[in-house]
RNA sequence: GGCGGGGUGGCCGAGUGGUUAGGCAGAGGUCUGCAAAACCUCGCACACCGGUUCAAUUCCGGUCCCCGCCUCCA
């Protein structure tokens, strides 16, 4: 499988650093002082399709999903740097570690419901703590990092000659204070970003450290926790756009710093997701929810299947036509499924499907070409040569990757309640029998259970109506 | 100021130097007790101005506009 590396601007093949072939990911997780928005959630099926991808190549792959729940991160809608962990614990009543908890919790489910699949690991940076501690105690003796007066310790960025390599800034272009809240004394430079920060009055989460009581920087979590589950080199790191920049360029300085080579072989950022043109983000406060698509009666896969038609590199616009239309469609193509699922495949693959196939798994592989690959999939459904059965066979085995729930109808069908199966044969002998006004009734009946009625060669066929 | 991504038909969005992307929506039709589903057919594009070319939506130059990052961001 080949990705586009951010670093080289290249797409390459993901080849495995470890001699055991395991695919060693680090996706950037979730920050959990507030739920989760479709545009996070839209960097988490990147890095759940990369990995899904490498496994339908037949890959083993670890996968590390760290989670953000140390309250460093300021908020500057009040125009003051504001510890967000803070707000959160101020606007709800709880503790941190409780804020934390439920919002992890958020996130896993908001995850599940995209068809997300589970991480190996799941690191929390307040578990690690010594090894931010540890790791900016390296950069220190190695002379990147050194501790200012109040006792924060912060990254030298012109001791890393790499630094910007991976954003393409230089440091002498990158402008003083942009949008720095805080603007720190003591720093050498106005680039370095801190590792340890000294916690002022009123800071609620506090770890003692060599330098006096104290918080970690953001970026420093990233680079202790996926180096101690992944090993000093891994193969891929995921991440949204906004974190090139900088995130993951601090990540490389530290990482690189601390072990004096190269650490992640292929960095692959997200696009973002806009909502009617505008970024979506938690501080321009426009933000989509899962439980709001649920609302709308849209299923959470629906938006799935949407950001496939996407490249994952490029923006992508949500709007609620979208999401309607996506989720039309995906509804079709599962009571297509439904339809073929009564054919057994032939006992040989037929040369369409396997052209078929052949084409689907170049697109995956090819940087994640969800676009050609839903084509392809359209022509498969459409195909005159593939015989029902083995479309059923094609679309499901696809669906390991897609993620979609293909199989849903199909399997909704065989498990019709049996209350519903009584109404069903009532009204398949009205009908034979040319009694349309009893038959109607049994529809109107099955119209309230909750299932709309078709009629087949096969007699009546229900689904289940959202 | 620095770095970067875009402007495609009603909507979302691929892609390409000449030949239909696809989905959703719309129109017509087939089928049907009715309806739905399904299937068939159709329409509607490539921001603007120059240039290169036999031929440009695709290459080059310029213009306009939109968006992201430049230490809160997926």
């Amino acid at each position: 499988m080949r990705l586009f590396n951010s670093l080289t601007s290249r797409v390459e093949e993901v080849v495995p650093t470890h001699p055991d072939g395991v695919v060693r990911i680090y996706g950037c997780g979730p920050t959990v002082y507030r739920q989760a928005h479709l545009g996070n959630l839209r960097t988490f099926l990147l890095t759940d399709l990369v990995r899904r991808a490498l496994e339908f190549e037949g890959r083993t792959v670890l996968l590390i999903t760290n989670i953000t729940d140390v309250g460093h991160m300021t908020d500057d809608s009040s125009g003051q740097a504001v510890d967000r962990m803070q707000i959160a614990v101020e606007d709800e009543g709880l503790a941190p570690p409780e804020i934390a908890e439920k919002y992890t919790k958020a996130y896993l489910e908001d995850s599940a419901a995209i068809g997300i699949l589970a991480s190996h690991v799941y690191p929390r940076a307040t578990d690690h703590v010594p090894e931010m501690i540890e790791l900016t105690e390296t950069l220190i003796s190695r002379g990147h990092a050194y501790i200012a007066d109040e006792g924060s310790v912060y990254f030298d960025v012109r001791s890393f000659p790499g630094y910007g390599k991976l954003s393409g800034n230089s440091i002498d272009e990158l402008q003083p204070g942009h949008r720095e809240l805080e603007v720190a004394q003591g720093k050498r430079h106005h680039a370095d970003f801190s590792l340890w920060k000294s916690a002022g009055a009123g800071r609620l989460m506090r770890w003692d450290s060599p330098w006096g009581e104290g918080f970690p920087g953001w970026h420093v979590e990233c680079s202790a926790m996926s180096m101690k589950y992944l090993g000093e080199r891994f193969d891929v790191h995921t991440g949204g756009n906004d974190l090139k920049f900088p995130h993951h360029e601090d990540e490389i300085a530290q990482s690189e710093g601390a072990t004096g080579h190269r650490v992640v072989s292929i960095w692959a950022h997200g696009g973002h997701l806009r909502l009617s043109g505008q970024k979506i983000s938690k501080s321009t406060g426009n933000v989509v929810l899962v439980s709001d698509l649920v609302e709308q009666g849209i299923d959470p896969l629906a938006y799935r299947y949407l950001t496939f038609q996407t490249r994952y590199r490029s923006e992508m616009d949500l709007s609620l036509d979208a999401l309607e239309a996506a989720d039309r469609g995906l509804r079709r193509l599962r009571q297509r499924m439904a339809g073929w699922a009564g054919t057994p495949p032939p006992a040989e693959r037929s040369d369409a499907a396997s052209g078929l196939d052949r084409r689907f798994r170049e697109a995956v592989a090819d940087d994640l070409d969800m676009p050609r690959a839903l084509v392809v999939l359209n022509e498969a459904v459409s195909s005159a040569e593939v015989p029902d059965g083995e479309k059923y066979a094609l679309l499901a085995s696809w669906d390991s990757v897609l993620g979609l729930d293909l199989e849903r109808s199909a399997r909704e069908d065989v498990e019709l309640p049996p209350d519903v199966q009584d109404v069903v044969r009532r009204r398949d002998d009205a009908r034979a029998a040319g009694d349309y006004a009893t038959s109607d009734s049994m529809r109107e009946r099955l119209t309230g259970m909750g299932y709309e009625v078709m009629d087949t060669a096969g007699g009546t066929r229900v689904r289940r109506r959202a």
